[in-house]
DNA sequence: ATTCTATATAACCTTTCAGTTATGGAATGA
DNA sequence: TCATTCCATAACTGAAAGGTTATATAGAAT
């Protein structure tokens, strides 16, 4: 993949509520899909969609223990993409600086631009 | 919308290659949508169409010189998302001291994250 | 051996998405 | 007035997303 492709895959999968209640609920801890599928209005099979789509994404990764597929979080594409936000964020916020003045500079000439 | 929608709304809107273009282009100011077209191997209307999902995400807003649209990039939505993987990168980086504070905030929340 | 549990996969359906072309409409300019 | 530029909208298409039910598989328990 491409970095550009782990951009997609990654915002894609924190596109969906459900898939950012489940990373929630992996934040205590691994659980298996079944303890996952419970508290949502959902059948199994939607669940492991939808842990496929974190595990494409690099979000989350799973282990063994007996049946279950215990699944945890990983932190490393969340890194990529808070890497890219903060970029914009930084920019954004100089670029904001730039606005006030053109701002003050359009009040000044009275829309005379 | 509530925090959620506009979490699904942003995330999305980040979650396609060519918008993201499109934020880092806006970074160096206010461009019109003929410009923004321009480098794209793409129709007008489409582009249109991506600008849309990005103001609809509260990413950019939009302006009227003549009969261009200029668009600029906006910071409110983009903080919101920066912090919500914040919260979640803090802890998946190991440092749980506010680990506590999410999951006070999720448990008020219901799990809708 | 059989059965139960946990999970994955397949097949299908419906909705949404990302693109297209064609057209319409507002503001500018000749 | 008439044409041109910039942009938006409508209608269509193909593909992908998100759900379903039914079924397969792997391991545990009986």
């Amino acid at each position: 993949m491409t970095p550009s492709e782990r951009l997609d895959a990654t915002f894609t999968a924190l596109a969906d509520p459900t898939r950012r209640a489940i990373l929630a609920r992996l934040m205590t801890g691994e659980v298996s899909v079944m303890e996952l599928a419970e508290p949502f209005a959902m059948s199994q099979p939607a669940i492991s969609k939808h842990l496929k789509v974190l595990e494409r994404a690099g979000l989350i990764s799973r282990g063994r223990d007996a049946q279950r597929r215990p699944c945890r979080i990983e932190g490393e594409a969340l890194a990529e993409a808070t890497g890219w936000l903060d970029e914009y964020r930084e920019v954004w916020e100089g670029n904001y600086k730039r606005l006030d003045m053109l701002l003050a500079d359009l009040q000044a000439n009275q829309g005379k631009a």
